[in-house]
RNA sequence: GCCCGGGUGGCGGAAUGGCAGACGCGGCGGACUCAAAAUCCGCUGUCCGAAAGGGCGUGUGGGUUCAAGUCCCACCCCGGGCACCA
C-alpha cells in the first residue's frame, strides 16, 4: 500500500515539522482538537480533510505552516466509562487517544506532533492550573453563592452557556436550579471588548450574530425607587429608608409606570411585604423558587400564577406618586438589578400582566394612525409626560418628543437628580468554571481555618488528583471523598486546611491550547512571549459552529485576559483572525455521531478505496460548510477519477501508448492553455473554500487529457509530461498519497538522474502565466431580443464591429432580424452581440 | 414574533448582470469480451417535431435592464439562531 509509505515518509522526513526560528512566511492552520473518544468518525475526516489540504496548500506556496494537533483529553464520557468499567479514566482516555491519533494518521493528515498536547497531561495541568492562579491574582476568577444550573444526569453544575432550552446540552437532563457557592470567571467584565472585536476578525455572520446575542447589550438607565406606603409615606427600616432600583431601556416612558416587579428571589422581598399579604407571596416565592427552568421558560403558563402583590408600593420618581410593587417570575434576579418598571401602555408583557392583575394602563407614546393594538413599542411623540399622573417638582416635560429625544432628556434628569444614570446590561453572564466531576483539571487552591482561600504556591503545582478515587457520583465531587487529597496544610500558616476538590470545567483546558502548541516546550511559562509573537494570531481556525457562544467565546475572553494580565501581548487581542465553521454529517436525516450509533467507519473505506477517495469525496459533495447526507457523498465515483489518474500518469500506463516529439501543434497549444487554466482555477476555489468547485475542476481536465491522448494527432511529449505534472501537484493538497507515488515514479522513469527520489509536498505551487489565460478564439455569443440565435468563433482581439459583421453574417440571425434594421446594437465584443428588433 | 441563510434537472450541486444546468451520481446507448466485471467513447432539463428547428424553464407574483438564477419590491416554503433579559 502506498498511503503507509507516504505518511511514514512525511513522518520520517519531518516534512510538516516548523521552528519557531523558521525565516519563511508564518501560517498558524489550526482545526479545533478533538475529545479523544476513539478512532476517528465522519465527522473528523472532514474537518481533518479541509484543514490538512490548507496546511499543505500553504506549504507548497512557501509558508512555514503550524499545524500542531492535540487532544481535549479530559471530560465526562471518559469518566462515565470508569463508572461503568471500574477502569481509571486516564488508562481508556490514553488508549482512546492512541487510536484516534492513528487514524487522524491513517486519513493523511499531517502535524507537528512534537507539539502536541493532552489536557490531562500532569505539565498541561500545572500550566491550565498556573494561568488560573495568575486570572486569580488579578481579580477575574472569584467565588460566589448564587442560584445556578445543575444537570442531576452529569451530577454537576454547568454554564449558562450549556444550558439549552432549559435542558443540559450534553445529556438532554432538564437543569434544576440550586444555590450553591461556586467559582466564575468574570467574562462579564469583557463583555464590550467581546462584542466590539468581533468586527476585527474574519468568522461566519452566523456566529458572530450567536455571539452578539448572547452577549445580548442593551442600552438603558437605571434609577432609585423609595418604598413607600399607599399614601406615599417613605418606609423605613431600623430608621433608614427602604428603596431599590430598576432597568429599563424606556427611561422615556417612565410616566407611564403604573407598577413595579421585583424577581421573587429579590432581597427586600421580605422587607416590603405587608402583613396582610405576606402568606400569599410566601406561597408564591416557594413555588416559583421550585419551578424548573424549563417550565419558567414556559410562555404556556397562565400569567395569573405567575405574578403575586406585595401590598408595598414604590414611588415613581417621575411622577411623585406611589405604584404597587408585585412579584413575577419572569423577572430573573440575575439580570439588571432584579426589579423592573412596567409600563403597560409602550410594554406588551406589562400590558397583559396589567390587564390580568387589573392595573392601570397609561399610554404615554401617540400611537399611529390607525392602531389597533395593545402596548405600542414604536416611535412616536410622548404624551402624558407628565399628564394625568402628575409630576413629581423638577420633573422634565417630555411631551411632543420623539422616543430618541426623550430617552435623552429622562436620563439627564435622572443623573442631574440623583437618582439614576445612564447605564447598559448585557445579558451574557460570568462563567460558572468550578464542575463536581472527578476527570477534569484540579481546582489550586485550598481552604485554611485561619487563613481562608489561600492560592497553592506555583512551586506546588500541579495539584494532581491520586489515583484511587472512588468515582461514583454523589451530587458532591469524587475528590471530597479522599481524605488523602482533602486534608491538607495552609501554605500560608501551616495549619490544617482543605483542598478545594471541585474541577474545571473542559472548556478551560480549550481556552488557551493553541498558545501552548505555539511554545509546547517551555518550562517555566505556560509559553513565551516571543513564541506567541511569533505564531499568534492563528490565522486559519476550522471546526464546529456548535461552539459558537461556548469555546469560541471562552477562548476569546482568555485572549483579552492573558493580553492584559501581559502573558501574552498586548497588541494580541483576538485568538482566531479566519474561522471557517463546517458542516456536520448526517446518516438517514440525523447526525452522524457516535452517541447515536450511526456511524460508517471511515477506517473501512481506507481499507477498500483509500484515503485519498475518501478526501476527495468529502471535498466534491457539497459545499464545505453545507451539511453532509452521507447518502450524497460519491465515493465509487472519486475513486475512479483517482484510478483515471493513476492509469494516465504511471510510467508505462495503459492510457499513453504513443507520444509525439517536434514543434507544438495548435491542440498542443490549446492543452497548455488549459494547464494554465487548472492553475488559475485551482488557486482561486481553494483560495474561496469552493472545493466541490475544485474537484469538478480536476475531473474536467482530466476527461480532457483523455480526449487529447486519444486523438488522432496523439499527445506531444512535453506538453503531457507538463499537463499531468502539474496536475499531480494541483492535486497533491486534495489526494496527497497518490500524488507523491505518481510524481516519484515519473521522477525515478526520467533521463535526468537529478530528478530522482522528488517529493511533490516540496515542489513550489504552480503559478499561471497570465498571457495563457488569455483564450485566442472566444465563442461571440449572439441574442436576438436576448434570446441566443448563434455561436461563433471569433478572434479574442475582434472589435465591435467585427463582431456585429460576423454576427448578421449568420444566417440563424438574419431569420430571426427579418428585413428592417436592428432598433439598437448592444456590442461587448468579443463576447457578446445583442439586436434588438 | 425578531434576525440571519437558502429554494436551480431524477439526486448532490456549477454559474464577475451576458451560452443556465460545469463536474459527479443515477439512467440510456455504443466499443472491447464467449460472457460478465473493469475500462473506453457518446447521449441524458422539459414540451412539440421524423428531423432541422422551435416553445418553455432557476419557489410565486410584479419591477429595473438591450439582457435577470444573479439587482429591487411583495409573498410562499425550508433550514438555523434568538426569544419573558425589562
Amino acid at each position: 500500500m502506498i498511503e503507509p509509505h507516504w505518511q511514514a515518509y512525511w513522518r520520517d522526513h519531518a516534512t510538516y515539522e516548523v521552528d519557531n526560528d523558521d525565516p519563511r512566511p508564518r501560517s498558524y492552520v489550526l482545526s479545533m482538537y478533538p475529545y479523544p473518544s476513539g478512532a476517528a468518525h465522519m465527522g473528523h475526516v472532514r474537518n481533518y480533510t479541509f484543514g490538512d489540504l490548507l496546511t499543505r496548500y500553504r506549504t507548497m506556496r512557501g509558508d512555514a505552516v503550524l499545524s500542531p494537533m492535540g487532544f481535549d483529553s479530559f471530560g465526562l464520557p471518559a469518566e462515565n466509562a470508569a463508572i461503568r468499567t471500574g477502569r481509571h479514566p486516564r488508562e481508556f482516555t490514553e488508549e482512546r487517544i492512541e487510536e484516534l491519533r492513528s487514524s487522524i494518521t491513517r486519513i493523511g493528515g499531517v502535524y507537528d506532533w512534537r507539539r502536541t498536547v493532552r489536557s490531562h497531561d500532569p505539565d498541561y495541568i500545572r500550566w491550565t492550573q498556573w494561568l488560573f492562579l495568575r486570572m486569580l491574582e488579578a481579580g477575574l476568577v472569584y467565588r460566589r453563592d448564587a442560584t445556578v444550573n445543575w444537570c442531576p444526569g452529569c451530577q454537576t453544575v454547568l454554564a449558562n452557556e450549556q444550558v439549552v432550552d432549559g435542558v443540559c446540552d450534553r445529556s438532554g437532563d432538564p437543569v434544576e436550579r440550586r444555590d450553591l457557592e461556586q467559582w466564575y470567571f468574570r467574562i462579564t467584565d469583557y463583555a464590550q471588548q467581546l462584542l466590539d472585536d468581533l468586527d476585527d476578525v474574519d468568522w461566519p455572520e452566523r456566529v458572530i450574530t450567536q455571539q452578539r446575542n448572547w452577549i445580548g447589550r442593551s442600552e438603558g438607565a437605571e434609577f432609585e425607587m423609595e418604598v413607600v406606603d399607599a399614601d406615599g409615606v417613605p418606609v423605613t427600616r431600623d430608621g433608614e429608608p427602604v428603596a431599590f432600583r430598576v432597568f429599563t431601556t424606556r427611561p422615556d416612558t417612565s410616566y407611564g409606570m403604573t407598577f413595579c416587579v421585583l424577581a421573587p428571589e429579590h432581597p427586600l422581598v421580605d422587607v416590603v411585604t405587608t402583613d396582610d399579604r405576606r402568606a400569599d407571596v410566601e406561597a408564591f416565592v416557594t413555588r416559583a423558587r421550585g419551578t424548573s427552568e424549563i417550565d419558567r421558560l414556559s410562555t404556556e403558563r397562565n400569567l395569573a400564577e405567575r405574578g403575586c402583590a406585595t401590598g408595598a408600593y414604590a414611588r415613581n420618581p417621575f411622577t411623585g406618586r406611589p405604584v404597587p410593587i408585585h412579584l413575577a417570575d419572569y423577572v430573573l434576579a440575575s439580570y439588571g438589578t432584579g426589579a423592573v418598571m412596567a409600563v403597560p401602555g409602550e410594554d406588551q408583557r406589562d400590558w397583559e400582566f396589567a390587564t390580568v392583575f387589573g392595573l392601570p394602563i397609561v399610554e404615554t407614546v401617540q400611537r399611529p394612525q390607525g392602531w389597533d393594538g395593545e402596548a405600542y413599542a414604536g416611535d412616536g411623540g410622548h404624551v402624558n409626560s407628565p399628564g394625568a399622573l402628575g409630576a413629581a417638582p423638577g420633573a422634565p416635560d417630555l411631551n411632543g418628543m420623539d422616543v430618541v429625544t426623550a430617552k435623552a432628556a429622562a436620563v439627564d434628569w435622572l443623573a442631574s437628580s440623583g437618582s439614576g444614570e445612564r447605564r447598559v446590561n448585557y445579558r451574557l453572564r460570568d462563567w460558572l468554571l468550578s464542575r463536581q466531576r472527578f476527570w477534569g483539571c484540579p481546582i489550586p487552591v485550598v481552604y485554611c481555618d485561619a487563613c481562608g482561600i489561600v492560592a497553592v504556591p506555583d512551586d506546588q503545582l500541579p495539584v494532581l488528583a491520586p489515583d484511587d478515587v472512588e468515582f461514583t457520583p454523589t451530587g458532591q465531587s469524587p475528590l471530597r471523598s479522599h481524605d488523602g487529597f482533602l486534608n491538607t496544610t495552609c501554605p500560608d500558616c501551616g495549619g490544617p486546611a482543605r483542598r478545594e476538590t471541585d474541577t474545571m470545567d473542559t472548556f478551560v483546558d480549550s481556552s488557551w491550547y493553541y498558545l501552548r502548541f505555539c511554545d509546547p516546550w517551555s518550562t517555566d511559562r505556560p509559553f513565551s512571549l516571543d513564541a506567541v509573537r511569533a505564531w499568534m494570531p492563528v490565522d486559519q481556525y476550522i471546526g464546529g459552529a456548535e461552539h459558537a457562544v461556548l469555546h469560541l467565546m471562552y477562548a476569546r475572553f482568555f485572549t483579552k485576559a492573558l493580553s492584559d494580565l501581559g502573558l501574552v501581548p498586548a497588541a494580541l487581542r483576538e485568538p482566531f483572525q479566519h474561522l471557517f465553521t463546517q458542516g456536520m454529517i448526517r446518516l438517514d436525516g440525523v447526525k452522524m455521531s457516535k452517541s447515536k450509533g450511526n456511524l460508517v467507519a471511515p477506517e473501512q473505506i481506507i481499507d477498500t478505496l483509500g484515503a485519498d477517495a475518501l478526501r476527495l469525496a468529502h471535498l466534491q459533495v457539497k459545499p464545505p460548510e453545507d451539511d453532509v447526507d452521507w447518502e450524497d457523498v460519491g465515493l465509487e465515483g472519486c475513486a475512479k477519477f483517482l484510478h483515471r489518474v493513476w492509469r494516465l500518469a504511471v510510467p508505462g500506463g495503459p492510457v499513453v501508448t504513443s507520444v509525439r516529439a517536434g514543434e507544438p501543434t495548435p491542440v498542443d497549444v490549446a492543452v497548455e492553455r488549459a494547464r494554465h487554466r487548472l492553475v488559475e482555477d485551482i488557486s482561486v476555489t481553494f483560495d474561496r473554500w469552493a472545493y466541490n468547485v475544485s474537484v469538478a475542476r480536476y475531473m474536467a481536465f482530466v476527461n480532457e487529457l483523455y480526449r487529447y491522448v486519444q486523438s488522432d494527432e496523439g499527445p506531444h511529449r512535453a506538453t503531457l509530461d507538463d499537463a499531468v505534472d502539474t496536475l499531480l501537484q494541483l492535486l497533491s493538497p486534495a489526494c496527497p498519497h497518490i500524488s507523491a507515488e505518481l510524481w516519484w515514479r515519473r521522477s525515478e522513469a526520467r533521463d535526468d538522474a537529478s530528478a530522482r527520489g522528488a517529493h511533490i509536498h516540496e515542489t513550489p505551487w504552480p503559478v499561471a502565466d497570465p498571457s495563457m489565460l488569455v483564450e485566442e478564439t472566444v465563442t461571440l455569443i449572439v441574442q436576438v431580443n436576448g434570446k441566443v440565435r448563434d455561436r461563433i468563433e471569433v478572434h479574442a482581439g475582434a472589435d465591435e464591429a467585427d463582431c456585429v459583421a460576423a454576427a448578421q453574417a449568420s444566417e440563424k440571425v438574419r431569420v430571426h432580424l427579418g428585413v428592417d434594421p436592428p432598433r439598437k446594437v448592444i456590442a461587448r465584443p468579443p463576447k457578446l452581440v445583442n439586436f434588438v428588433v
